[in-house]
DNA sequence: ATGTCC
């Protein structure tokens, strides 16, 4: 059945409310990327999640939307306590797949001499790849079920990082309510060496610069300025997330019928979140998204001590601080004012970046004036985007904005888009160092397989839904 | 995204 799409202004489009649906689709796009997404599946699948019971407010597309297992990737769903559900399939596979930025003391000129050395001594020290392994970190299986409970605290009690860290992480770096009880023997098993791993994909461990500034002010208390290097840290939860997610889809598609829940698609299955099945998820998700805290967490403590080799520098010296680590996979509970009422609400993010407004409790006292930062990776070849969190975020997407560039090619066209290509060479000519555990994954990134970032970022501002702080350009990028 | 199918 055709979508009826019709355009609320520059950066709105509405899918109207017909058939099963409960809501009305909102999807936010330039009319320029409207044209890229008006065959697209990921539509249908917007209209799919607007027929979820419980939905609260529209089911939301962000600019970097594209298609995912049942939910699309780049949406945003708010559902009520009593009459709404919680599905894996709104998370993803990847559960509380972030980004994590850090700034340094040091500028461009400093790093560029050390450059190759630096990407090689990262490549080293953090295991890159799919099924990447840390030898020197095997957890006891009592290890890893307290890293599930603790999150990043586990990491910093461990020696990795400080407690200065996680008040720069979404929720602290632990989300409550993790019980390793509920998670499957394969899942910890699969886990317990890949903590402190990157893992394949668009996952990612980047050098970068800061190249423009947007906003100033929100600049200087993020403390970023031009020419600075900064890092950012790109991946999830591993296989241990995956795991889960595989796991307790089993668990929800038999949740689905039980309830008596009416699915357009089964890869939609959820259970209500009142439901033992529904809470049951949301406590194994938090175990899996303490693993990703943990793992963002230790990944720093490398990209510290890496820095410290190549530069020959202490750590007061080069002063790798975390300006924030954001989820963009996960469903959380969360107050919101929806027409004039404060309501709990289980809002699910899958590739969509929390971007909660100036003044808000939970942005960290030295942002509260500006707003929480929001990471925006791009592609290896253009450049990342930092932003804030804005009230119009809060009041329209429940304080969502995008996650990326989003895809344009699928892994299959980007590969042969690559063919002929000698993609690490053309990136060097431009002053980029990859290093890459395989071939591959870099044909299925290559930059023309996204869309500019630019575009998608520039759209977000535009609605109101985030504003731009810093442009980050890459110099040497770590990838699976 | 993912020991890319236990």
């Amino acid at each position: 059945m055709a979508l009826k799409i019709e355009k609320i202004d520059d950066c709105r489009w509405r899918i109207i409310k017909e058939g099963a649906m409960r809501t009305e689709g909102l999807i936010f796009a330039s009319e320029q990327l409207m044209e890229t997404l008006r065959h697209e599946q990921a539509l249908e699948q917007v209209r799919n999640v607007a027929t979820l019971p419980g939905i609260v407010g529209p089911s939301i597309a962000m600019p970097d939307i594209h298609w995912g297992y049942g939910f699309p990737i780049g949406g945003v769903a708010a559902f009520d306590p009593d009459e709404g559900i919680v599905s894996p399939g709104g998370v993803g596979y990847d559960i509380n797949c972030g980004v994590r930025l850090l700034r340094s003391a040091l500028n461009v000129e400093e790093v560029r001499p050390h450059l190759k050395n630096l990407a090689d001594t990262l490549f080293r020290n953090v295991p890159a790849g799919i099924g990447s392994k840390r030898r020197d970190l095997k957890l006891t299986i009592a290890q890893e079920r307290q890293v599930l409970q603790q999150g990043a605290r586990w990491a910093v009690e461990h020696g990795f990082g400080n407690e200065e860290d996680l008040r720069h992480i979404e929720e602290g770096g632990v989300i409550p309510g993790a019980d390793p009880d509920l998670i499957s023997e394969r899942a910890l098993e699969r886990g317990r060496a890949q903590l402190g791993t990157l893992g394949s994909g668009n996952h990612f461990l980047e050098v970068q610069r800061v190249d423009q500034i947007g906003d100033e002010k929100a600049a200087e208390a993020l403390g970023l300025y031009p020419g600075q290097v900064t890092v950012t840290i790109h991946t999830g939860s591993r296989g241990f997330g995956y795991q889960v997610c595989d796991d307790y889809l089993r668990l929800m598609l038999r949740a689905s019928q039980k309830y008596g829940i009416e699915l357009p698609d089964r890869q939609l299955c959820c259970a209500p979140l009142s439901s033992p099945e529904g809470r049951q998820y949301l406590a194994a998700m938090a175990c899996a998204a303490n693993f990703a805290f943990a793992n963002r967490q230790l990944i720093t403590s490398w990209v510290r001590e890496s820095f410290e080799q190549v530069f020959g520098k202490n750590a007061a010296e080069l002063r790798l601080s975390v300006i924030y680590d954001v989820c963009h996979n996960i469903a959380k509970m969360e107050t919101h004012q929806v027409a004039g009422r404060t309501r709990r609400l289980c809002v699910h993010r899958k590739g969509a970046t929390r971007a909660f407004p100036p003044g808000h409790p939970e942005t960290p006292e030295a942002y509260r004036h500006v707003g929480q930062p929001v990471l925006i990776p791009g592609d290896m070849g253009r450049y990342s985007y930092v932003l804030v969190g804005t009230q119009g975020a809060f009041e329209e997407t429940f304080g969502s904005t995008c996650h990326g560039a989003g895809r344009m090619l699928s892994r299959h066209a980007a590969k042969k888009r690559a063919r002929g290509h000698n993609i690490v060479a053309e990136l060097a000519e431009q002053g980029i160092i990859i290093r890459a555990a395989g071939r591959a994954t870099v044909a299925e990134e290559i930059p023309e397989a996204y869309k500019d970032v630019m575009d998608v970022v520039n759209v977000v501002q535009q609605a109101g839904i985030g504003k731009i702080v810093a442009r980050l350009r890459p110099m040497a990028v770590i990838k699976g």
